[in-house]
DNA sequence: GATAATACCTAATAATACAAGCTTTTCAAG
DNA sequence: CTTGAAAAGCTTGTATTATTAGGTATTATC
């Protein structure tokens, strides 16, 4: 699939000088040490399922451009976007909901927002309660933006989650779910490990 | 968990202005098709799906890049040097093998793998049978590196996954194994809908 | 050989994201 | 009241990340 060695040619000649070769075959440390992600002491499923993720989130992401590039917007001004949309169904949104919820800082949400307000697409209302705040909307202009990016978005959308039945679906996203607040946990005992290092 | 209104004040004061919120309120088009996907007609399982992805996903680069700085890195500069350690694996690493297994261009991983060798951390060896192609490898120093960070890397990981149970980890990888397939699929999917838009 | 295609490199450029410092507002203590 | 700490958001400057464009060398095809 990764059109690995198309040469194809010699194969009896790899590996002349095995004293260059050692490093990479060596086996490598164990980088998990949870007996249900174990598989006979071995983690080699562990990193694939690791790789598998990140080569997926990198395709993921660029979908996500190509949603955002058919109704000109970037990357990233999609993301907000829809994030402030899907955020104000449980409530009123402000910057740093926006920026938790991303795990972005503050200053970039702001800076985003902006360039979004400035399209006519969110709407920036000082929050009546807390003067500080901000209060964010999607415009009836960004819905309408929304409506016409969504035939095009269905299709590509079947076609990247069509390896999911029903099942598989809900199995995944319960343990979306679950991995959001583990890795919370992990990057706060990340950031404790560091510090005391 | 988002610290939504932390003002608890004076709830009956939104919405005073309903002129201007309804946008985001009225219900957003479909993103799939799908049957599976779809419960009762409505998407919002879907969707929540994909923000549970996207705000995993950063959490889980956040961690990639706490683990790279363990060991003076960036976090680019790690995945790429993890990336040819698992790659060799299963047959030679050049530049090209790395670029499509992470969905980065060609020239990018150039510059990335220099630094790296710069470092000491990669070896770049022109191939025996193609001299246009660079067999890539870590090297011994790497390796080294790699056993640094491992004991912290275990206990990281081991809260960040320790949501999953073992049917749980292989329902996972199998999935994970399909989406990565299921989104290349997508991905020329989307770009010729854009050509013939 | 001539031509096309591929692999890689370099340089310039663009997109992305954050940190530091600032203003305003809120809230609690005096 | 008022004073000070904490929080929300904004502005500016900068670092990182990643691509595109243009170029060279090599291989494969006719």
């Amino acid at each position: 699939m990764q059109d690995q060695s198309p040469t194809g040619a010699l194969p009896g000649e790899r590996n002349e000088e095995p004293s260059q070769n050692g490093a990479q075959r060596r086996s490598l440390p164990l980088t998990t040490s949870r007996e249900a992600l174990l598989d006979g002491g071995s983690d080699q499923a562990f990193r694939e399922l690791v790789h598998e993720l990140f080569a997926f989130l990198m395709r993921h992401e660029e979908i996500r451009n190509g949603h955002a590039r058919y109704i000109g917007l970037k990357g990233i001004e999609y993301t907000v976007l829809i994030a402030i949309a899907h955020l104000g169904k449980s409530g009123d949104v402000n910057i740093k909901t926006v920026a938790d919820h991303l795990h972005l800082s503050g200053a970039f949400i702001t800076t985003v927002t902006n360039r979004l307000a400035t399209k006519g697409l969110v709407d920036k209302r000082p929050d009546m309660t807390d003067q500080r705040r901000i209060t964010l909307e999607i415009t009836t202009k960004a819905h309408a933006l929304l409506e016409r990016l969504a035939p095009v978005q269905r299709q590509v959308n079947d076609v990247e989650f069509g390896c999911l039945d029903a099942d598989e679906f809900r199995c995944l996203l319960g343990i979306m779910r679950n991995l959001v607040d583990s890795s919370d946990r992990a990057l706060a005992l990340q950031s404790y490990l560091n510090k005391t290092s």
